[in-house]
DNA sequence: AGCCCGATTGGGATCGTTTTCATAGGGAGT
DNA sequence: ACTCCCTATGAAAACGATCCCAATCGGGCT
């Protein structure tokens, strides 16, 4: 090995004093091994600074080190909403921590589509992780297709059989906030709705309606679409304003809706949380702390549904048994000032 | 070749009746290749849907076919700006457009730091496009002693030596905002700049300062820090309003604490734009077109941005030589209602 | 002593490209 | 007609890991 190259397996095998095939067992914490030569190795691995070369090691077990992250979202609201930031965020972080490269897709036109397809179906990545929440998504049926291990967030739209997905449990977490509302003694709860072509929402709904007790054409009466977005929450709420006037507090799909909808109360000049008591979902911090009043929300952990997603994934890409294809995680409700 | 595996360069250049050092030469649009034979390879390629394997490639040729997109930046801004969001969302496109994959790296602790410099110096990846505005930022410092490629996304701190990256025409931008401003017959301009630790800050204060005509200790009577958040936009427009009560005009260092701005402004009662001028920079558009007033605005292209840190950096990867090292994209002015 | 067995080990083939080097095949020039 | 060169080609050697397979080495039995 010159001054300069980096260094290869041949390079410790041969100052450890042993083969490149023991300092490769070595490598992969193989079992055969000896105490001695595993100590050799070892030291010679640390003393060179070696690090093994992904293009060889990918060459030979047609593995290639690296999952695609993949968002399909219609344009603008990757932009907007914080939540994408977090989950790329701990999806870097997550793919780091296991050695993974992380190759992130953005697909938003059917050129992308075509892009990704052939991306995916190039072998260029181990498996996938796939956030695309809404109906009648394409990429979703390309994807299935493909003989590559995918894990969803969430669950897409359309059959589940056979997909493997880490999910919130929405449902749970919108009776959650429901009950908290009641057992403050609120008689007139409405709900802001995200948008009903994503089936979180619909969850979030059909926890509302649970435990409301309610049946679908008394829910329609007291619910809103507020499709996700601050401004969409804000308009949600004055229509619910308007169709319900005499309502006591309102459990919003999503803090970014919140905020808007806790605008448009306090531009009616509703008190928070004495006229209207108000829970949000996500318990997005930087949102939750910071509106007036602080706000109560329902937590999922976004962080750990990535991390989870990781790990389901990392399991079918090694092929080893995952006990449920389905996964779902608890969300809990974090009380602040709004309710 | 099995019927369920990849295609590999051998079978086409077996369909296409040639040596897999011409079909090699086709792929890699060598010239010394006969009409014949650049088209029955052609053929094969696309009648077999053969995708060269990267590893296999990256193996000879050394290069890994991926670059580290590095954002060091202290943990929580990375949810709130949007402006990384874009950041981002640029460069997974302008890397995939180059067929380059991306490889996400978030630096927040020393740790971070420490896996970043593991891992660029490991030679996965041949080349890295850095975002790291602070200053006494190690990883600067890091990355500068790597022998590897490396551009920056606007000045980092510290000697530009040396130093390949591609900057916004900050100052000039600043100018551009502070002379409308004037244009308008505004007298009172004062300005809310970013944290003074980043020099995109400090060109735009410098743009302001050399607009205005005047010297340090005039500025600093007339400037306050909002840090680059809402927050901190509001607060420093208060700040201002007490220290220069007959203000008439302010131009303010990015939208989003222009966003803030607006809102300390219109709480004292200002109208806007008849009171007071607002001039935001960055003309994200998420933000300017929906504060109220719409606001002016610097526009920056960051797309653009990334996709000249994109293009100079293959350049390096590829050893071709590159007029000049460093890059200054223009920046122009967006007239909306708020001034 | 002779044999078997399990545990370690090393040799060498292999993965799919790129690239060097030698060679074949013509046309141009004398 | 013979050389000279230039172009297009193919054979084969890398690149740096993993892993199959055979070989070695003791130790415990018979």
């Amino acid at each position: 090995m010159s001054i300069h190259a980096r260094p290869t397996l041949e390079d410790v095998a041969a100052r450890a004093g042993v083969s490149r095939a023991t300092a490769s067992r070595v490598l992969n914490s193989s079992p055969r091994v000896s105490p001695e030569a595993l100590e050799a190795v070892t030291a010679a691995v640390s003393e060179l600074g070696y690090q093994p070369n992904r293009a060889a090691r990918a060459l030979v077990t047609r593995r290639t080190g690296a999952v695609a992250v993949v968002f399909s979202e219609p344009e603008p609201k990757i932009f907007d909403d914080p939540h994408f930031a977090r989950l790329i965020r701990a999806g870097a972080r997550a793919l780091a921590d296991v050695d993974v490269q992380m190759v992130l897709m953005l697909v938003h036109s059917p050129d992308d589509q075509a892009r990704a397809h052939r991306f995916l179906a190039g072998g260029h990545v181990d498996g996938a992780l796939v956030f695309a929440p809404h109906q009648n998504d394409q990429l979703v049926s390309i994807v299935k297709k493909l003989p590559l291990p995918v894990v969803y967030a969430g669950k897409p739209w359309g059959p589940l059989r056979g997909l493997h997905l880490v999910d919130n449990d929405n449902e749970g977490g919108a009776v959650l906030a429901t009950e908290h509302l009641r057992s403050l003694g609120r008689k007139k709860i409405v709900h802001v709705t995200g948008p009903l072509d994503e089936l979180s929402a619909i969850d979030r709904l059909s926890g509302f309606k649970s435990a409301m007790g309610i049946d679908d054409k008394a829910v329609a009466k007291l619910t809103a679409d507020g499709g996700f977005t601050k401004q969409g929450g804000r308009k949600a709420m004055t229509e619910l304003m308007a169709k319900v006037p005499d309502l006591d507090a309102v459990f919003v799909a999503s803090d970014l809706m919140a905020a808007g909808a806790l605008e448009a109360l306090q531009e009616a000049g509703k008190r928070i949380p004495e006229d209207v008591a108000v829970v949000g979902f996500d318990d997005h911090v930087a949102i939750a702390e910071h509106t007036e009043p602080p706000l109560t929300s329902v937590r999922q952990d976004s962080d750990q549904q990535v991390k989870h997603m990781v790990a389901h994934l990392m399991k079918l890409v090694r092929e080893e048994p995952v006990k449920q294809k389905r996964e779902m995680l608890p969300t809990t409700l974090v009380r602040r000032e709004s309710a």
